[in-house]
DNA sequence: GCCAACGTTGGC
DNA sequence: GCCAACGTTGGC
């Protein structure tokens, strides 16, 4: 089993509209690493920290848990969409998703300001300076490091 | 709202 | 294939 991190601003789609729905197709991802985590490493069972970016106390406020393998993603496709790419066919798709389901919401947010303040998680990508991926994996250790400090 | 750090695009 | 211009992300 993998560990990873995905990010949504809260505003967009929240732990607790995660919560609501159960279970939700992580669409919009454009971007090619990003895309290969979740078509080549994710696989069902996996466990996710949910992120809150861009928002007032960014961090990570639950967990997930990958439902799907990864799947062409539909708004691709849709030319109403925000995220329509003209250059993706059906025949080859460009963007592909993963769908994810609610674990739990942690009892409190363990912020991007902490996780930087701690030396033991200095490795991580996600707390490197102007790193902007969206998905990203998270080593078993740090996982259980960061579980623990909730 | 600003802007640094990236990723992508397209002219050449 | 280089690289300038542009767009986006996301912390602050």
């Amino acid at each position: 089993m993998n560990y990873w991190l995905m990010k949504s601003e809260p505003d967009a789609f929240s732990i607790d509209d995660l919560k609501r729905k159960k279970q939700e197709a992580w669409d919009g991802v454009r971007n090619y690493q990003a895309r290969n985590f979740m078509r080549d490493g994710m696989r069902p069972g996996d466990r996710v920290f949910f992120y809150h970016s861009n928002c007032a106390v960014p961090g990570i406020v639950g967990i997930a848990e990958v439902a799907t393998d990864a799947y062409p993603d539909p708004s691709q496709f849709d030319p109403k969409s925000h995220y329509f790419d003209p250059a993706s066919t059906r025949d080859k798709p460009r963007w592909m998703l993963v769908e994810v389901k609610f674990v739990k919401k942690l009892k409190r947010t363990i912020s991007l300001y902490e996780l930087k303040s701690d030396p033991a998680l200095e490795g991580m990508p996600l707390v490197r300076k102007g790193n902007r991926l969206s998905v990203m994996p998270v080593e078993a250790a740090d996982w259980k490091y960061i579980l623990a400090m909730e």
